[in-house]
DNA sequence: ATTGGATCAATTGTGCACAATTTTAGCGGA
DNA sequence: TCCGCTAAAATTGTGCACAATTGATCCAAT
């Protein structure tokens, strides 16, 4: 099997989000399942590393990322940020042919919604976000945005709340509206408030699916450093327990 | 010598941008002069690849950027996108403290200015736009921040065009000035144009350095699928002519 | 003289064996 | 029963030797 095929296969099984968090990623067993070397695993866990979607740590090995509450957090920040600005750009910059691809895609989405076809609807919300930074046209945005995107399907994943969570169709209409109108600051806004409501959907899963984290309600009695730090190291351990 | 030390110097290396682009960094040579295994030097080559600050090809090795226009235009439009909405987001939530370290920041460079302190001034210069990403206290936008800002000191040092092509630092106030203000949009424009115009006053240099295209010209008569790519290649021979 | 092909040198990619580190299991003592 | 220590087992890191691919040089033929 070739290199990127494994790292393609990895990639999308992460992204799926089927393992829980912490999960030993071992390269013997690994190279086992692939059938290759166990050189080749290496390469491709480090890789993976590089990009954020498995965390390797030095004479232990790779783990699948166990996302704590504070990492929902920073990405949907980060995607506020970044897609804001990509929004305002957009308003600047966006040709009358992007203007009616952008339209149809909406407009496939409430048709999507309307009809009850809840799998395309899905597939077109997300893709959404994915249209809007290719339309800028800029290779380094589009990774960025690739790098984001992902990790935000790790954390739904993760969170098991694929049903509601998803992107409401009349914010992306509004985003649209503003984008086609040429309104830089309102398209910002509105895309960063999308982003903010998609994460307070969110957030009240994580919390229950979390479980007891036991050590972060004594950290809740102490003065508060960074309570998230020991979440995630209870997460591996039971992780590796399974295993 | 330590892996990390070896990234760490060739990182400083190249964003000096001593080397011309299309430089070939070969393994045994590099693991010749840093004293080390070649396979150390193996995973540095790569782990620099992924972060854009050299070029791998497989089966050919490792070469230093070739900075065709196009990439520059690419950069500095990525990071009007990027920095206009960390712009935009910090005017939202910047906090008292920060707009004082924020003005400070402004006056330290002012103040250079004036002193005609010339190398302080451009090392304040540059370090106000890192500053502004790191107060979203964001490591996701942080680390988006390092690598557009990193990449752009390599074309500047490429276009050794140093003199002329640093921030205004009026530009500067008139960013604090929207931020402290809570202006958003005014924030966010202010920081898009701001990078605009350092890349006009970088691009005129491009074109005078970039010398007689060739290929480009012959291309220029037939069906336009994509210039830069043969630009590029033609550096690379210059290049490893003069090794 | 130029083009075409083939051989050869140089450089990168890969698998294997061994070294270093971590984790776990076992054991004895408080 | 719990803690500390030691040793062994498992896992990752590294250097080396060899395979594979690329680029160049040379020679021949048109």
């Amino acid at each position: 099997m070739d290199e990127d095929q494994i790292h393609a296969t990895l990639s999308r099984m992460l992204l799926a989000g089927r393992l829980p968090g912490g999960t030993k990623l071992g390269e013997h067993r690994l190279a086992d399942i692939f059938g290759v070397s166990r050189e080749r695993i290496r390469k491709v866990l480090h890789r993976l590393g590089h990009e954020r979607l498995i965390e390797v740590v030095k004479n232990r090995g790779a783990f699948t990322l166990a996302p704590d509450p504070s990492e929902v957090h920073v990405v949907f920040e980060a995607r506020r940020i970044l897609e804001g600005g990509i929004a305002a750009h957009l308003a600047d910059t966006l040709s009358p042919d992007q203007v009616e691809t952008l339209r149809a895609h909406v407009d496939r989405e409430s048709e999507a919604l309307k009809t009850g076809d809840r799998r395309t609807w899905l597939r077109l919300s997300a893709e959404f976000h994915f249209l809007l930074a290719a339309m800028t046209g800029n290779p380094v945005i589009v990774q960025q945005a690739r790098e984001l995107v992902g990790r935000t399907t790790m954390l739904v994943a993760f969170y098991e709340n694929n049903a509601g969570a998803q992107c409401g169709c009349a914010e992306h209409r509004t985003i649209f509206r503003a984008l086609a109108s040429g309104e830089r600051a309102r398209a910002g806004k509105a895309m960063s408030a999308h982003l903010a409501l998609i994460e307070t959907r969110l957030r009240p899963l994580a919390c229950v699916d979390a479980g007891p984290p036991l050590e972060d309600v004594i950290a809740e009695f102490m003065e508060p450093p960074s309570p998230p730090a020991r979440t995630r190291r209870k997460a591996q351990m039971k992780a590796e327990a399974q295993a």
